[in-house]
DNA sequence: TAGACTACTGAACAGTGTTCAGTGAGTTGT
DNA sequence: ACAACTCACTGAACACTGTTCAGTAGTCTA
């Protein structure tokens, strides 16, 4: 009967997802309790109870499945909620970088995939290529431009400069911070807040013959 | 004889020696040719045609060949000559952090195992321990508080702290650029050049209430 | 010349990502 | 109901990895 036939077939693909989340679920438990390096196909499999090639019937290579794990990186990144607090558009900018920051203290070994690893060559390639990541920076480029057209920058400020000065700025504090490249004594938090600070109140000011960075992709 | 066992005991120690370097020149090369993650003890052993079990006799573990090559790029770095181009007290201190972003770009294999590098982790807990790189810190803050002495940052400025931001907001660039998170038509150099200069007319212009993070070490 | 010291090797261990022939259960067509 | 087919899955293997260790050969000492 084509019906029942169709019924499996739903059935089947519906199977073959849930054993492909189930995947991506235990790799990214592994993941984030051990990190990326100590995350192996075996142990992935082991907590699954299939045998290690079973895996690659789901996934081409253990990149792709951390390619996966980022995206769900960045949907945890953009799906942190708006802080509603902020009333002043320049607080709401400093609001959204901080939040950054926080997010690489919050998920490091997601920080560190999406921002960091260059063992999986296909993550820097193609980040940019999914559609939310390149939507989220249009959106936050437009909220700019409109403090830009406030008058809150000097004119002629570029938008995409001032996201990307301050983006470069607060990744910064956030991969010493992950990458333990600040003496235990140092406040990665004071420091943020100063770099942050340093980077808003430079925009703010006006720097010298402000640069025309070629524009995004 | 007194002197020949003593001659003997040198020549020795001269040889051990060389094999050390042979090994971290061999190191070097294929870690710089193929990154830290492709370099194996097996393709070290290869290249300079001793038994990869050899090499456990010069060095303890792959990690402290790392952490050997780590130490070399630190003295790259601060070895790079002082521009005397620059007049202005100011120009030193943004020469010397470009001077550093550079580094990252001509040495990207280096700049990332001393800076990025997560899997060896005794460079991350070690680095501060080169004698040099703390005595290369103090020399730098001991530079940007006379600038503050002469009164070219608000008063009331920490020399740590501005070395702090600027570091992080190069630094930012540098991984940035590395990590290949940047959109192939951007251009790292202006982002470098505006992010920097961001950083320092907010430092000079003043940020709100300045930061007290502790002080290094 | 016998003994000690040390530099080095070959083989092995336990781990890695990945591939592939083969098995067996479930679905399909007759 | 039975044969045919499909497809998920496994076990074993391959070529790697870092590291260890017993054993050997060669030099130096007494």
């Amino acid at each position: 009967m084509k019906g029942v036939r169709l019924g499996v077939k739903e059935r089947q693909e519906r199977e073959r997802e849930a054993v492909a989340r189930a995947i991506l679920d235990a790799a990214r438990d592994l993941f984030v309790a051990e990190g990326y390096q100590n995350v192996s196909i075996r142990k992935i499999a082991e907590k699954i109870e299939y045998s290690p090639a079973a895996i690659y019937g789901y996934f081409a290579s253990k990149d792709d499945i951390f390619l996966a794990l980022a995206e769900e990186g960045f949907r945890m990144l953009f799906a942190r909620p708006e802080d509603p607090s902020a009333t002043d558009p320049i607080d709401e900018i400093r609001a959204g970088f901080w939040r950054f920051y926080e997010f690489s203290k919050e998920h490091p070994e997601y920080f560190a995939l999406m921002f960091l690893d260059r063992s999986v060559p296909r993550i820097s390639q193609d980040w940019q290529r999914f559609g939310f990541v390149r939507e989220m920076r249009r959106r936050i480029a437009a909220h700019i431009q409109g403090v830009i057209d406030a008058g809150l920058f000097p004119a002629g400020t570029e938008a995409d400069t001032v996201f990307r000065i301050l983006m470069a700025s607060i990744h910064g504090v956030a991969v010493l911070h992950l990458c333990e490249r600040l003496a235990p004594a140092e406040n990665a938090d004071a420091l943020a807040r100063d770099t942050l600070e340093a980077a808003l109140t430079g925009l703010r000011t006006g720097i010298p013959h402000t640069f025309h960075s070629e524009p995004c992709e």
